[in-house]
DNA sequence: ATCTGTGGCGCG
DNA sequence: AAAGCGCGCCACAGAT
């Protein structure tokens, strides 16, 4: 085996660059000293198709080099965000990754795949699976771990360097196997829009969600206080049938739901779960205290040491994992920490503060979800509130309860109609109706009959969908993204989920599609604008950007004019809304 | 000592 | 009081 030959300049780069110019699209990987971009850095820059690559010593070139390889073309990568985060943090913004056309192939296999028997099956959408079913390929992925931890290219044994090439190689083969798939399957628009979205995704982690790490330490001590006192009055309530501890306290586990059940069952309080409704509907105060025991147990646990503790110790910042597609119905979804389950009243959210001399902006779709069924369903009532700007709960509470509502005059009857649109777009039944407005599930059920009269087409597109599903087998959003219900059954889901899910998969997979356009379009337009601007968190239908305070005012126009234009590209006739807010801390919206 | 499944609950 | 959908994280329980 012959040594591969490594480039240290650009010249020979923008020579291999030409003599692949007929390619539809060129392969790039990296290989990195670690997963951390702010502690390791890209080695090794492995470029090329199925017939041709090489090898680029990332210390050696600079910017220009990576402007030279994308350079307008579509570079395909493997879970591109982390490459791209690993490049942006080495490099910086001059090799212009924010414009660049990214195709991804782990992203397309989890489109091409999604709720498909082989999606259950296949070990991962890894590139060494991909390789092997689609080019036939074996790849020895456990050769990476090379490279954790080494200073130099130098330290790679010529072994190395082969492996390395022999992933651009099948990614390639995988990238171009997809190709004619996507296409078979409509899935060309949404591919593209998850592979526009890369770089997104890539600066959300990289940046960083900036935290005062302090402010949050206080907001937890107030609520470790809290819990003391809840915990204090559970002991009051169970004395009569718990053991006590040296101190007085009870040495109940009540976070064991076992004990909580037989506990409160000695007090004569008969119930099936420990589930806060259920707690709740008893109408006894022991009940209660466990409810509110639990709640301040869920913040104390959920959002404590461990949470802080991720605070990264370079940046202090908070760098979660974002996975693009991380719900079947086209979500993203995030870990270590999740920054989409922050309590949304302002206690916690506060301590998220842009650093000296920045804002944060704040920009969040209004009633995204209903403005999507208005326009997939065209129901005259839905699309008119949103064509005149209207409240539109209190439009179908109006229509439903024959008079006129506001927010106003009539929040009662608005809040029933608000519960109806959420619920019942996605197959709620009339038991749930009523636990949901503490009304007789007879009311409940007539309720839902006026609703169905009053707005025939909202039901006759969810019949429809859930219809097209089962004779289709799948669903789709206005993208064109899909689920595959032909193998679903496999879970053990019953007639009744798959329905449900086949209503709203529609519907929430396209407010997913939109969002992931409009963080594309923003990466962008950030770029060209030349603002120091950058995306910090996003959830589901809001995004948040962190820019210096100078840039404020520009930076929230940008965001509402790229996130409606992110809603008119799939929204024809609903106009979209979008709320934008600029503080230095993280606002509610 | 770890692993897996479950119930519960934070968010949209 | 198993059912409106989608996540991730916590603690428990039962297993290895």
């Amino acid at each position: 085996m012959s040594e591969p030959e490594v480039l240290r300049e650009l010249g020979p780069l923008e020579a291999f660059l030409a003599s692949v110019s007929d390619a539809p699209f060129l392969a790039l990987d990296t290989e990195t000293s670690g997963l951390d971009p702010h502690k390791d850095r890209v080695l090794l820059l492995q470029v090329g198709t199925a017939t041709r690559q090489v090898l680029v010593d990332a210390a050696a070139v600079g910017p220009e080099a990576i402007r030279a390889i994308f350079d307008d073309r579509l570079i395909v990568m493997h879970n591109a965000s982390f490459d791209l985060k690993m490049l942006m943090a080495t490099y910086g913004d001059a090799a212009g990754l924010r414009s660049a056309r990214v195709g991804d192939s782990q992203t397309c296999e989890q489109l091409l795949r999604n709720g498909r028997r082989s999606d259950v099956v296949m070990q991962g959408y890894s590139l060494k699976a991909l390789a092997e079913r689609y080019a036939g390929m074996e790849l020895d992925k456990s050769i990476r771990q090379g490279f954790y931890g080494i200073q130099s290219l130098s330290e790679l044994s010529s072994t190395e360097l082969h492996y390395a090439l022999r992933d651009v190689e099948a990614t390639w083969k995988v990238f171009a196997s997809q190709l004619p798939e996507l296409e078979r399957d409509g899935l060309t628009r949404v591919a593209g829009i998850e592979g526009a979205a890369a770089p997104a995704f890539a600066e959300l982690e990289l940046t960083g969600f900036p935290v005062d790490v302090d402010a949050w330490g206080s907001r937890l001590a107030e609520a470790r206080g809290r819990s003391e006192s809840t915990r204090r009055a559970l002991d009051w309530e169970f004395r009569e049938v718990a053991d006590r501890d040296l101190f007085g306290g009870s040495t109940l586990n009540f976070d064991s739901d076992e004990e909580v059940l037989e506990a409160l069952g000695r007090l004569g309080i008969r119930v099936q779960s420990t589930r806060r409704d259920a707690l709740m509907a008893t109408g006894h105060p022991a009940a209660a205290a466990v409810a509110a025991h639990r709640e301040q147990q869920k913040i104390v646990s959920t959002y404590g040491e461990s949470f802080i503790a991720l605070a990264h110790e370079v940046t202090g910042r908070l760098h979660p994992r974002f996975k693009a597609i991380g719900a079947q119905t086209g979500r993203s979804a995030c870990s270590e920490p999740n920054l989409q389950n922050i309590p949304s009243d302002s206690s916690f959210r506060s301590c998220f503060r842009a650093a000296e001399g920045r804002v944060l902006v704040t920009a969040d779709y209004a009633g995204a979800e209903l403005r999507i069924l208005a326009e997939m369903s065209e129901d005259p009532v839905f699309s008119r509130a949103f064509m005149d700007g209207l409240d539109l709960h209190a439009a179908v509470a109006s229509r439903l309860f024959g008079r006129r509502v506001d927010k106003e005059s009539e929040p009662e009857l608005r809040a029933r109609a608000k519960a109806i649109n959420f619920g019942l777009a996605y197959g709620m039944g009339a038991g749930g109706l009523a636990a949901q407005l503490g009304i007789p599930e007879r009311e409940a059920e007539q309720l839902m009959q006026a609703h169905f009269r009053a707005f025939p087409r909202i039901r006759a597109f969810l019949e429809d969908a859930a219809r097209q599903a089962l004779r289709r087998g799948f669903g789709e959003t206005m993208a064109g993204r899909k689920l595959w219900f032909t193998d679903m059954r496999r879970d053990g889901r019953d007639e009744g989920t798959l329905t449900r899910i086949a209503k709203n998969m529609p519907i929430q997979g396209t407010n997913a599609d939109i969002t992931k356009i409009a963080l594309a379009r923003l990466v962008r337009a950030f770029a060209r604008e030349g603002l120091k601007a950058r995306l910090v968190n996003m959830v589901h239908d809001e995004i948040v950007v962190e820019l210096p305070e100078a840039e404020g005012e520009a930076g929230a126009e940008i965001l509402r004019k790229e996130m409606i234009a992110a809603g008119a590209a799939l929204l024809r006739k609903t106009p979209v809304e979008v709320d934008v807010m600029t503080s230095p801390s993280w606002t509610k919206g």
